[in-house]
DNA sequence: TTTT
DNA sequence: TTTT
């Protein structure tokens, strides 16, 4: 998967404990939310905070880490990529859902650091 | 606006003409789709091509630089930010919208450029 | 400043107190350098960490922000462009630098996220 | 090799032919230069072209891609991260470099869309 | 649904 | 040393 023409990296932190599939080829597949938070002051000088909340997907290696070591509240860096999918939800309605699909993973804060090297 | 905690870059090509609306406060917003080509080729030997489209917007001077100088089939660059908002559709219907807001664009090719220094 | 076409990403630790200038002009000048750590295994198992070390300036607003709330050893994220120069060292040998211009930073860890919103 | 916590991201053209090195071991080394420029108005309304110059180098496969598809002139995007390292210069003079090591390229302009699709 |  |  090259990444050079469709990238996306977030700073945030995790919305809920990841949720944990095992495919029938014994693959991993883990998805979770993600919040980014941005500051910034109106030109009345009121302070705003924005938050955005991101869909993401990781297989494989990384969904391992991410179970192992990524929970609800947590402060994560992720490097993507960006992919839209259409599905036909319960009512036969077309919907279209935007996912990250995570390439590499950064567990912030001090206190994750010891996991983070022994397992990334 | 700041890009550090939530950052698209994408390189590839326009897919349609950029619709320009000009709101009542004079600023101007101009949006388009791009897409995002990824090759690879399968364990099998197989070359892929992978298309993905993005939904892009841009206000003001941005949109002003796309309103002049990007049309369909060109080949750009983005820095933006995601941005995910719900509208109700024509049949009551909530639907999720995720959309890249650019913050900086680039014209690539050399035929381009000129047009691209005068204005950027 | 544009950051499309030159643009770097870091996520380390600082490694002195920045130092500080004030010039004439009234505009501040931070200057510290910056660790980045790589992990990863060799192919015989052994587990490797690679330290770069780089170097950093900041200017004006970001120059303030650096001077009250970036020290030695935080942990930060970084945006910026590489700067190269040269200059003639005390012996009138010359010698290259490459710097990069922090057009935006944020610093991480939960315990420095009060003094962060109140600032940036 | 992660890049998450130390990446580079370039646009703009090649300053000389790369340089192929064929290391004993088989592995090929890749070294050429890249400008970026930056164009900008100052406040009296002056246009002004900035250029810098950067220091690349390619191992293996992406090294291989450069030899057969880089020349001086054309418009690439990199991905890649930082490194530095010192040497002695002929005098005896301890010298420092910074380099890119590239991680993804990508051909620009569609006259190399073509190759691009095929090798890359 | 996160974090401060 | 590039490109426009």
């Amino acid at each position: 998967m090259s990444t050079i023409r469709n990238k996306v990296q977030l700073i945030g932190n995790v919305g809920n404990t990841p949720e944990i599939r095992n495919l029938e080829s014994g693959k991993k597949v883990a998805s979770f939310s993600m919040a980014t938070n941005d500051h910034y002051r109106t030109t009345s000088g009121e302070k705003i905070q924005e938050t955005q909340w991101h869909n993401l997907v990781a297989w494989g290696k990384t969904a391992e880490i991410i179970e192992n070591h990524v929970g609800k509240g947590k402060e994560i860096a992720i490097d993507g990529k960006l992919s839209s999918r259409s599905y036909e939800d319960k009512e036969g309605v077309k919907r279209y859902v935007t996912e990250i699909v995570i390439s590499e993973i950064l567990l912030l804060g001090s206190k994750n650091l010891d996991e983070n090297h022994d397992n990334v």
